[in-house]
DNA sequence: GGTTGAATGGCCA
DNA sequence: TGGCCATTCAACC
């Protein structure tokens, strides 16, 4: 499906403008990230229909992002607010990774709400996409 | 209510 | 060209 990403009205993550690496599609989903606030989240399907895409290629390129940590893809949860999948680590070029526990721990003092059982995420996704 | 299967979109080897 | 996934939805025990 072609994008119209020719130009993307987007506020560019530092991480992505001293490296323009990535497929178009890739660097739309990135861009989106990037711009959940902290303390907030979104989801797969959230960005799927923003990019006028499907939540697969959403999770294949959050994937696939070179920038774990600066790029705040633990903000991305699946539908229904769960954590979703994160392949148990997220590899690091350090070799360190970021495991499913941490990315909740982190939410959670980014000030996300999880109910009860801490295995969902609560409150309105966000959808303040530019 | 919990689990399994199929559909779907884009990227890599 | 074929296969791989950080999903999602629906149907079936």
């Amino acid at each position: 499906m072609s994008l119209t990403l020719t130009k993307l009205p987007l506020p560019l993550p530092p991480p992505l403008q001293t490296s323009p690496r990535g497929t178009p599609f890739e660097r739309a989903v990135w861009c989106l990230t990037y711009q959940i606030p902290a303390g907030s989240f979104s989801t797969y399907a959230l960005l799927a229909a923003h990019l006028r895409s499907s939540p697969r290629a959403v999770g294949n390129a959050l994937r696939r992002n070179p920038f774990a940590p600066e790029i705040p893809c633990h903000r991305v949860v699946a539908t229904g607010g769960s954590l979703g999948g994160f392949k148990g680590k997220i590899a690091r070029r350090d070799g360190e990774g970021i495991t499913l526990v941490e990315k909740r721990a982190l939410l959670r003092k980014e000030g996300v709400k999880f109910d009860a059982a801490g295995a969902k995420v609560l409150g309105t996704p966000f959808r303040g996409f530019l």
